[in-house]
DNA sequence: CAAGTTACTTTATGCCGTAAGGAGTTGCAA
DNA sequence: TTGCAACTCCTTACGGCATAAAGTAACTTG
């Protein structure tokens, strides 16, 4: 399921985002002094997420985490969609920024979106959080700037470089998806790839004995790949994903480049 | 959160799924009739997915929407993880699968895409249905069939076919997913998109005073918007993800004939 | 030192998936 | 015809979730 973000008190929210990190969370008035800061359970809640991903997310573990009960946390923040809100723009932060254009724009947004592929390996929740409501935090504005300073020197009129932005924050989520996603499988359902791939494969023969006539292209693409070489260090799902990345990369970068030379023919 | 499909006995599961529809149902020994039958529970629970989304997706509901309650339910599906396999693979039975080549594959994967777009539209939960282990049924199978059928058209290779089939599915699903949570937003959260953006972007105002400073590209690409004409019977969001799913297939195409001829030289 | 403010806890409400066990219905063997 | 086994469907219960409400204790200010 997809979170939403910032359901509550849209100011309580952007304040929070925007707030200078570490500063401003002196407390003067009357009162016990507080024992927590939002830094540190949005660090708690990133620790969790990243240990358990987003089904492991509760507000109790969080709040265990820290030696305090789930309820502790409100007193810091409005809802755990805000906190949401706040795990992601506070993990964009580590998004490198400064890409070398000197090497053309093809380079740069291929370093760009090797980026942007580790990142969501080490946060694969992050690609939980909807995309339809954006964040609106200064780290996610980091990342577009970033982004579109590459693209700039396209050349490209910006009607045009809106949809590309679209279409490579597109791709490059759908192709980690996959590896974030079976990266996750073993641990929220117990069950290993190989485990599950056997046990599939086995019961497909069994349960459908016409599949080479129902599925011939499928089964055409298959056995193609009898012939490849198996390098098994690396999970096969995973690698293959990986190829389709680089690959889907390779097509989207030389499509940029035809959408160039239509714009400036010459 | 990411549904993972078939945590249970796989042999079960994919006894359901591979069944002939609607045959094999009749019941001849002791114990009363049964008042159910799988599909029409499958059919009940992708209309609650429908209408409510998959957070709304209960056991209870679909009891519910059936006159029983959620533990009538058990009598026919293992889990609510199988059944949502089984809605999976049904719903993917509404896909065309007759994609005329006489004109091209380049036509054919248009067609592919939008077909896609509009399926992914209807049943936006569908998307919440995680890809890195698939179902396995037969109508996911068709519908790599019919895909593999027209890619083969371009005489590439298997190996690079399969990862086109990565890119295209993940491009469609990402650019996709975009709609289709901003168009259940509003039902999962109460505010509608206006409201979303109106408070938003005048907090942001408040909130980041150095904003132009800060992000001088974001607001290149910004101020160039304010001289494109608005037609506003569309949402912003939604026409604005329309065309980059339009213009990103184009960009998809016409890396795929880069790759063509790269492959097959002169 | 009393009053007010704040951090944090306990308790409770209403969701969720589903395990366990019981009630009622039916077909078949004795 | 009777009794049993198989079967559908129900009620109840458990442990999880987010979070509302109310209580307790620590602290500053008057």
């Amino acid at each position: 399921m997809v979170v939403y973000a910032g359901q509550g008190d849209a100011a309580r929210s952007m304040a929070l985002l925007w707030r200078a990190a570490g500063s401003g969370e002196v407390r003067t008035g009357p009162g016990p002094k507080p024992g927590l800061t939002v830094d540190l359970i949005v660090d708690a809640a990133i620790a969790v997420a990243d240990e358990d991903g987003m089904p492991g997310l509760s507000m109790r573990a969080v709040g265990e985490r820290l030696g305090r009960t789930a309820m502790a946390l409100y007193t810091y923040v409005p809802s755990k969609s805000e906190l949401i809100d706040l795990m992601h723009d506070h993990a964009l932060a580590e998004l490198p920024g400064d890409y070398d254009l000197a090497r053309g724009w093809r380079a740069a947004v291929r370093a760009w979106a090797q980026d942007q592929w580790e990142f969501y390996l080490r946060h694969p929740w992050v690609l939980q959080v909807s995309q339809a409501r954006p964040v609106l935090g200064p780290h996610e504005y980091d990342m577009l700037d970033n982004l579109l300073r590459i693209l700039f020197e396209t050349g490209l009129e910006s009607k045009i470089l809106r949809r590309l932005v679209g279409t490579l924050v597109g791709f490059v989520r759908g192709a980690v998806q996959v590896v974030a996603e079976s990266r996750q499988a073993p641990d929220e359902t117990g069950v290993t790839d190989d485990e599950w791939w056997y046990a599939r494969s086995a019961l497909l023969k069994e349960v459908s004995p016409d599949f080479a006539e129902r599925f011939p292209n499928v089964v055409k693409l298959d056995s193609d790949r009898a012939f490849e070489v198996m390098d098994e260090t690396v999970p096969y799902l995973e690698r293959e994903a990986r190829e389709t990345f680089a690959s889907g990369m390779t097509v989207i970068l030389d499509g940029i480049e035809a959408t160039i030379e239509r714009s400036i023919p010459g």
